[in-house]
Order: structure tokens, then C-alpha cells, then sequence
DNA sequence: GTCTATATGGCGATAGAC
DNA sequence: GTCTATCGCCATATAGAC
């Protein structure tokens, strides 16, 4: 069926230009994972452009809701944050895809997708975040505040590759818990945890 | 002269892959970029691979001991880590390619180029940092700390596309000395600046 | 909706003259 | 060391049958 097909192929690019970006994914590959030729991709998609951004999309819209539970509970802001922390690192550990390709998608910075990426995936998110935040007590530096948070969390998962090999690395820098616990840490009491709390 | 092309052609390859990438940049599109035929290019380079390897080599070098005088003045590891926040803040707003340069191989991860990028370009620089964390007072997670500084610094510059759409950005938040001071507030008192000093 | 076949053009890489 | 000319291949995209 039609739809069917064309969920199935957006799936699948999700993960070709997430592993391998825009120019270096061919209609005949594409194809060729879905097991269907190329023409019958082009009936779903008037050319690969298009394609490309209703990928995006669909790899986006899954992840837009995953945080509603956090700020919607219960909690104090210490805790939500806490909560916040926890889930950006397991989304960005668990789904590989979407981490990829906002990576290009900020390489790119397009500013049309940009904005749209704003508004549609994290506008809504980065307000709960900043709120959360100017509850903990920070009254001026609030946006900054909320970016580092984010910027914090995305940067340590990405550079996981590289960090592997730099010195002090341990196995368990790597695991989603060790990564929201050390980020909290800091988040709470800076770089010197002793001389805080 | 040989030389001269050789290296007009790499700052030029360096330019476009760190705009492009590997895969959308043409040897057609180089050569009519450096104004040589593509078989120009091919003479001083055996394919496409090795001159992006090269390219890669060309533009790390440049930076590598970009913040040796850093390490080497007579200050104290406050004054130490505020100089190193601020020289790489400077040099990723600066150096555009490196960073973008910097991100694409981050994405792609091959294993055996990582390595050496560990190992050529960033052991010594982290060990000098780690060093100067572990005399501020941090005793237990040292590499993950000095991850921290490096991921908050570089995520913070390279979400800049995204966050001008976010809410509560102001054009200050883009400029050098305020990333180097915000990120240095964080790191000291944490994200509840009164509560800590 | 999916196929086979094909048009059209750009790609990486090479041959051989100068 | 640089050029022009060219090879063989793969790319995006379309035409038309089923």
C-alpha cells in the first residue's frame, strides 16, 4: 500500500543520510535497501531534495514529544532538570539517527531549516528548559544557561569517539546514567565539586 | 613551483570539504576553484581520498600548538583554564574551516582517523588541561571535567545557528569574551551562580 | 504502485602531448 | 607541471508498459 512504502522509505533514508549525509546517498542505493527500484521511490517523492527533508521531519517528529513527561510531572526544578538531563542523554545515546542528523543539519545550518527546526522541534522544549531553570534561582543568564545544558550533553556523546582514545578515558564515561550524573554535578556545583556543597 | 600549488590546492580543498564534504566536493570543482586543470590536481595527489586525508592533516597542524603559550605562562590553573576557555572559543570562531573540519570528522568516526587525531593533535593539549584541572581540585573525574570544558565551548559555538532562533537570544550571546566568561561562570559556581561563592 | 529501459549529464581517474 | 581529450561508470530523473 501507499503509505505503507513510503513510511517504509523515509525509515530507511533516515538512516542512509544520517550514517552517510545528503550528497553521499544515491536514489539507487536507497532503492536498493528498500528493495524497490528507483522509479518507484520517485513516485513517492517528486526528486531526492524532497526526500531529504521529509526524512528530516519524520526522524524530528518522533523525538518532539519525548520530554512532555518531564516538565509535565510533579517535581521541583532541581529534579526536572535532573529528569531533563537523563532523557536528552538516553535519546541522544538510544536513537543514533537523530543524533547524526541534527549534527549535519547544524553543519549545513541552512538558515530556512534552521528556523523551522526551531520552531517546530525545540522552541517549545528550550522554554520548559529556561523556565526550569530561572526556578533554580539564575535570574539573568537564563538562555545561556539552558543552551549549555543542551550544548553540555550533545558535545560529550559526540565527541565519544574521539575521547575513547585521549587519556583517563574508562568504559563506563560512555554509559547514559555515569554522562547525566557528571553533567549534573557540574551543572550544580562547577568544576570544583568539593568546594560547593 | 611545485610546493606553492600543492599547498594553494590543500588550503583550497580545505575550504571546500569543510563546506561541502567529502562526497559533494568534485575534483572538477576544486581544479575550477585553484584555476588548474583536474589533471593538474591529480599530479600531486594519487585520488580523491588521499587529498582529503592530506587536507584534513593540513588544517589540524595549523592549530595543534595553537595554545602552547597558553601552558607555558607563569599562572595559576584559574587563570590557566580561563586563558585555554578563551583562546579555543577564540580559534572556533575564528577558524571556521577547522571547526566545521572538526565536526565532520566527528561525524564520520572512523576509527583509525580518530586515533590519530587523538594521538597528533589533542593528547597533548587535554593532558596539559587535565593537569590543570586536577591542581584546581578535582581529584576523581579529571577527564571527564576536562571533556566537559572542551564539549561546552565547542557545542556552544557550533548551536549557534540554532539558538538565534531560539528564545531570549541576544547578539551578545555570539560573541567571543561572553562565551569564554559565561562558560568559565559555569564552571566555577555551576548554574546557580549566587548560591556558590 | 511498481516495473524495465533509457535519456542526459557529472563523476573519478588516465593517456599522452608540450 | 600543466594541458586537452577521453574512458567507463554512476548519478538524478523520466517514459511508458503492466
Amino acid at each position: 500500500m501507499s503509505v505503507d512504502s513510503k513510511e517504509y522509505i523515509l525509515q530507511t533514508a533516515v538512516t542512509l543520510f544520517s550514517k552517510q549525509g545528503f550528497a553521499a546517498v544515491s536514489m539507487r542505493g536507497l532503492a536498493n535497501s528498500v528493495g524497490m527500484s528507483v522509479a518507484a521511490v520517485y513516485h513517492h517523492f517528486p526528486n531526492k531534495q524532497a526526500l531529504y527533508l521529509e526524512a528530516v521531519h519524520f526522524a524530528f517528529a518522533k523525538q518532539a514529544s519525548a520530554f512532555d513527561e518531564v516538565w509535565q510531572a510533579q517535581l521541583t526544578a532541581d529534579e526536572k532538570l535532573s529528569r531533563f538531563v537523563h532523557c536528552l542523554a538516553q535519546v541522544l545515546t538510544t536513537d543514533v539517527d537523530f543524533r547524526r542528523l541534527m549534527q549535519r543539519e547544524l553543519l549545513d545550518a541552512d538558515d530556512e531549516r534552521m528556523q523551522l527546526l526551531a520552531k517546530e522541534v525545540f522552541q517549545e522544549q528550550f522554554s520548559h528548559l529556561m523556565a526550569v531553570i530561572e526556578q533554580m534561582g539564575e535570574s539573568r543568564q537564563i538562555h545561556f544557561s539552558a543552551l549549555s545544558v543542551i550544548a553540555l550533553v550533545c558535545d560529550i556523546i559526540q565527541m565519544q569517539p574521539l575521547s575513547r582514545h585521549l587519556p583517563g578515558w574508562r568504559a563506563e564515561h560512555e554509559e547514559v546514567d555515569f554522562i547525566a550524573g557528571q553533567v549534573l554535578n557540574l551543572l550544580m556545583n562547577g568544576i570544583k565539586s568539593k568546594g560547593c556543597q
